[in-house]
DNA sequence: CAGTGGTCTAGACCACGCC
DNA sequence: GCGTGGTCTAGACCACTGC
């Protein structure tokens, strides 16, 4: 693994991906790095550029510094990650070092039930987009999101574009469909994973799971989104990163 | 305002200090702010320490930077979220209607095991207060907070103090103690609530709960606390609401 | 084209932890 | 004392935006 300046890819993301494979491969918590001035002498870069990937490596959690002592490995599975902002399932894993896949498995069309004409705020008997999405990370089951969304809203959306594409159910809301979203408001719980979710989710019956409910409003303050998600409590950990902006 | 190479305080921290106290009062959403080679100039330091002070202030979410165009006051009310969570059971709780109260079950001085001295940055041995409290809503009890601290940064916290006024954690850190959060992240996962948990929740044993982990650092990026709180998942949903700062 | 932020270098000194 | 991470400088070139 050598860090090339080739200009495709700065050289400190060169550096973090380098060294993101070692924490995974190689190291375990609490493994001591090579000090800054090793690091920068093995791969000809500057100590800046060094600094620069660490401090990534450490904004994701993946690492821990102590002054006088030297840079450390991060327990991965205490505080995995980065920010929730983007609640986006694929960044996690691959901050993780691990492989993202999504797979789709229903896709279909119906008249919304009282339930979910409530829940995106449309009348009962209009038409909702259900997709049911089945995320795994290094083909490990970890996580089941139902979506619901309103068919005035995105017709034409196609399970194939979303299959094929690697986007971002976001992204695709934006660039397809012009549905920005301004506010998403999420609620956590822990409950038990369904008989029938534990069966794809390949645990036991009744294993607690913790249970999201997502509603996203677009730039007009309509819902653009509904979705219930299952997870796995031993394969993925939600984190937040609250900010004291006061000045 | 002027940047003084004292030794006391970074002259990145100062400047940062500085164009805070710019963007409080002089400025308001989405005004540019001077060129990095402007303030370069105008405060007589190097580029680097210019972006590093930027850096940290985007990190804070209070500018946002755009590649070609330039720097830019955010919206702070779009901000993530802010205030210290201590407050949102309590908060959450009288917005439901329903009447929160926090008992303290034990306060402890006790040297650090290496788990809690690596949570808190600290070495083995070191002294950490122990904060066990149960919180509860019209009498029912909800969630178990096991906090710890570094005996160093809070020599002299009474739980007599904590347990008569009604005040949350992180107003003693700062009123008594100086000590503001910048950055607290939480984990939160699912999982079963321990036996001896169980019977404080009054829950069956086995039962699944929301887990949460905290960690908050303080001005200086250093730990301040370490929190395990382990939550009944019917009585208590945690609610997180996004904003998209889109610029 | 000029001006902006993004990346990078090769030095330097300081503050901290440990022996 | 020595090695560590933390801060800082004075340059340089690149990539992007807008005129």
């Amino acid at each position: 693994m050598t860090i090339k300046y080739d200009k495709k890819e700065p050289l400190y993301e060169q550096l973090m991906d380098t060294i993101k494979v070692k924490i995974k491969n190689d190291y375990k918590a609490d493994d001591k790095l090579p000090s800054e001035r090793e690091i920068m002498r093995k791969y000809s870069v500057s100590r800046n550029t060094v600094r620069q990937a660490l401090n990534e490596l450490e904004i994701l959690g993946l690492i821990y510094r102590q002054h006088g002592k030297g840079t450390f490995v991060a327990n991965a599975t205490d505080n995995p990650a980065t920010l929730g902002n983007e609640h986006s399932f694929t960044k996690q894993m691959i901050a993780l070092g691990r492989k993202p896949e999504t797979k789709i498995m229903e896709y279909s069309v119906r008249p919304a039930n009282k339930y979910f004409a409530n829940k995106l705020n449309i009348n009962e008997g209009d038409r909702i987009i259900k997709l049911k999405r089945l995320r795994s990370a290094d083909k490990v089951p970890v996580m089941i999101d139902r979506t619901y969304l309103p068919f005035s809203k995105f017709e034409g959306l196609s399970a194939v574009e979303l299959e094929v594409k690697h986007r971002s159910l976001y992204a695709v809301f934006a660039e397809d469909f012009g549905e920005e979203f301004r506010i998403a408001d999420e609620a956590l719980s822990a409950g038990r994973i369904s008989d029938k979710d534990a069966d794809v989710l390949q645990v036991a019956q009744g294993s607690p799971g913790l249970m999201l409910k997502r509603t996203t409003f677009n730039q007009q303050n309509e819902i653009i989104e509904f979705t219930l998600s299952s997870t796995r409590s031993d394969q993925y950990v939600y984190n937040i990163r609250y900010k004291n902006t006061k000045i």
